[in-house]
DNA sequence: ACCTGAACACCGTTCAAGT
DNA sequence: ACCTGAACACCGTTCAAGT
């Protein structure tokens, strides 16, 4: 399942990504820096949207064992939940290109494709310890009560919107009153505070 | 500035643009709809680039009537505000292809493009009317004191953020909580109401 | 000023063939 | 099982030429 060639041909394709987006990710340029004919990646992926499917979900069981590292440290729930959101949308602003393909449209049916079904498992397990969070904290009274799913949406959301906004530039960081993303968070978690 | 062919162009950019996103709008079939060669686009685009940043600025100016005409209709300001921040997240899911290319990512410098410059102008416009809106009702104590840019900035990243994670699929619309965009902006605006 | 047709470099994908 | 090289259809862009 994994070889020393896919994993070469996932770190390429990431360095493209990360360089100049999806349209620089060329099957020929990702063979040639996995030293690699141009067309190898066929033997690995069933295209190009596959392995960049397989290059997201990556990406994101990465950022799935951050959280969890950081909820095995202890620290308190209040602290953990501002630092996810926080550490989310930096993450989206040093990795933008990562960012918009991992919520970007994907044509490719989960079927036909491991790996954006793996994509989709990542995303629904980081929800879940996010809710989990909340819930903790709807527990202590930190936050108010309610459906905890949809809480953690409304803090997703804001969160996700935020980082959009500042990579589209409709967010201005240096505009007045510091509307910037760790900002906006802090505002939502002060307003929701009973 | 504006010619027949010109609009004809725009019209067919639209057109495949809402049919199979920024991929499927090829010079070669916008011409061919519009009914001119495969590289007439070139006396009225310096490329492919601009004549998406002229899809987009022209739809920016269309929302941005209707948003004034929402304003100018009288309704009372809080119904204004929820209707403007409800028709920006419809619109994004019916016209997904349409939302993410004007807040998507510009490799386009604005000195390039005129139609760059207006997709800001449009943006910044949209903005500012939203601010006043926000400042009115704070006036009015129907929103929390504070800076109204950065309020504003909350109002619509959590807009924003709703409605692209709902394109993505990871907000569920038929999940529990009915965590749907409109739900969460009316959560917000509950949260928000001191 | 506006448009056309040929041409160039590039890309995703397929296929027959090699080890 | 994994890889290569040639080939095909397609695309953005350029250019010389036409009206």
């Amino acid at each position: 399942m994994a070889s020393r060639t896919r994993d070469a041909l996932l770190d390429a394709a990431e360095e493209l990504l990360d360089a100049g987006g999806v349209e620089a990710v060329t099957l020929r340029e990702v063979g040639h820096r996995a030293g690699v004919s141009h067309n190898a990646p066929y033997k690995h992926f069933a295209g190009k949207e596959a392995l960049l499917a397989a290059v997201a979900a990556r990406e994101l069981r990465r950022r799935r064992a951050l959280t969890a590292a950081a909820l095995e440290r202890d620290d308190p729930p209040e602290v953990v939940l501002r630092g996810t959101l926080r550490r989310y949308a930096e993450w989206a602003v040093e990795y933008p290109e990562r960012f918009k393909l991992i919520y970007g449209r994907w044509t490719l049916g989960t079927a036909e494709s491991t790996d954006l079904a793996e994509l989709g498992d990542a995303a629904h397990a980081a929800s879940e310890q996010l809710v989990a969070l909340v819930r903790t904290l709807q527990e202590r009274g930190a936050l108010p009560p309610g459906d905890p799913e949809r809480l953690t949406a409304l803090l997703r959301a804001l969160a996700h919107g935020a980082a959009d906004l500042t990579l589209a530039g409709h967010l201005s960081p240096e505009g007045k009153g510091h509307a910037d993303s760790a900002g906006l968070i802090d505002d939502l978690i002060g307003y929701l505070h009973p």
